[in-house]
DNA sequence: CAAAAAACCATAAAATACCATAATTTGATT
DNA sequence: AATCAAATTATGGTATTTTATGGTTTTTTG
C-alpha cells in the first residue's frame, strides 16, 4: 500500500460529495475495496480513515483473541460499528455521513491530511490550531522514534 | 468474505420481517447460503448474527478441543443448539423467530451492528446505552491493538 | 381444511451511476 | 525559463437503480 501523505482541501458539493484527493486514491489503487472506510476519531475531532485491507487485518487480529474477552468486545463495539465503507463514485468523490461531518465541524470544506498509514480528514481551522500546538509539544518533548530497517 | 462494518436500524413490518441491511448482505455474496445465521448472544441482550460458512469454521475449531472436554460440550449445546438459519426472501429479508426478538427486547425496530468477521441485532436504545459504556471502559484502558503487516 | 409460510407484486425514498464542464496539473517544445 | 497543448482532477447537475417497506396471492404443512 502506498503512503498517505500531506494535506489536500476540498469542498463538499450540495449533496455532501467530496473528492478524495488523487494522491490518497492512487495510494489504494491495487485495492480490492475502490474506497475507504472512516470512522469517528477517539482522540479527536476529526474523522479517521483506513483502507478496507487495513481493517481487514484489524478483524483478522480480533479473531486471535477468546470470544469472551471483554475488552475485546469493547474495541471492536466501537472500532466496527462505527466505522463506514465509503465507496468512491467514478470521479473518486465519496458521501461522507452526516454524523462523522457533525464530529469533525466541517461544514463546506474539509481538509485531508496524510498520516502515513492512515488519513485524517478535518475542518481545515481547526487542525491549524491542533497542529500549532502539536508542534509546541515536540518542541519541548523531543521523542524517539526508532526505524527497524 | 467482506466485513460487517457500521449500524443500520430497520423496521419489523406486521409480518415479522426485517430487511437485513443491503451492506450486509453483499458482504454475504459468495456463500453457499443465501441467508444468516442467528442465535442468542451469550453476553449481551442482542442477537449475534453469522454467516453460514463462518459457523462450518466454528464448528472446525471445536473439532480441534477433545471430544470429552467438559467446556466444549457447553459451548457447543449452547451455540449449535441455539443457532437458526434464516435465509433471504427476494427483497433480502428475513422473519427473526420469537424467542430471538425477546430475548433481544426488539420490538418494531432493530439495529443492525456490524463486528467484523460477524454482526449483532440490538434494540436501538438499549445499543446506545451499552455503546456508552464501551466507549467509557475504552477511553480507562486504552487497549492496543496491534496490526502486523 | 385451516393456519402458517413462502413467493409474488408494487412503490416512495434514498443511493448510485451517468454526463458535462471548469479548474488545475503535467509534460512537451521552444 | 516560458508557453502552450494535453491530460488529469475537482466540481456541478441530472437520470437511473437500488433499497426498504407494504400488501396480496400462492403454496406448504400440520
Amino acid at each position: 500500500m502506498g503512503l498517505f501523505l500531506s494535506c489536500y482541501e476540498n469542498r463538499l458539493d450540495t449533496k455532501g460529495r467530496i473528492s478524495v484527493p488523487a494522491a490518497f486514491r492512487s495510494s489504494l489503487n491495487n485495492e480490492n475495496f475502490a474506497g475507504v472506510v472512516l470512522f469517528r476519531s477517539f482522540t479527536h475531532n476529526c474523522i479517521e480513515g483506513l483502507s478496507m485491507s487495513r481493517m481487514e487485518k484489524m478483524a483478522g487480529a480480533t479473531d486471535q483473541m477468546g470470544i469472551f474477552d471483554t475488552e475485546l468486545d469493547d474495541l471492536s463495539a466501537m472500532l466496527f460499528a462505527d466505522a463506514r465503507p465509503l465507496s468512491f463514485d467514478v470521479t473518486g468523490r465519496i458521501v461522507i455521513p452526516e454524523d462523522l461531518l457533525k464530529h469533525a465541524n466541517i461544514k463546506d470544506s474539509a481538509l485531508f491530511v496524510g498520516r502515513g498509514n492512515s488519513f485524517q480528514i478535518w475542518n481545515p481551522a481547526d487542525f491549524e490550531r491542533t497542529q500549532k500546538a502539536s508542534l509546541n509539544n515536540l518542541k519541548k518533548i523531543r521523542p524517539s522514534l526508532k526505524i527497524s530497517n
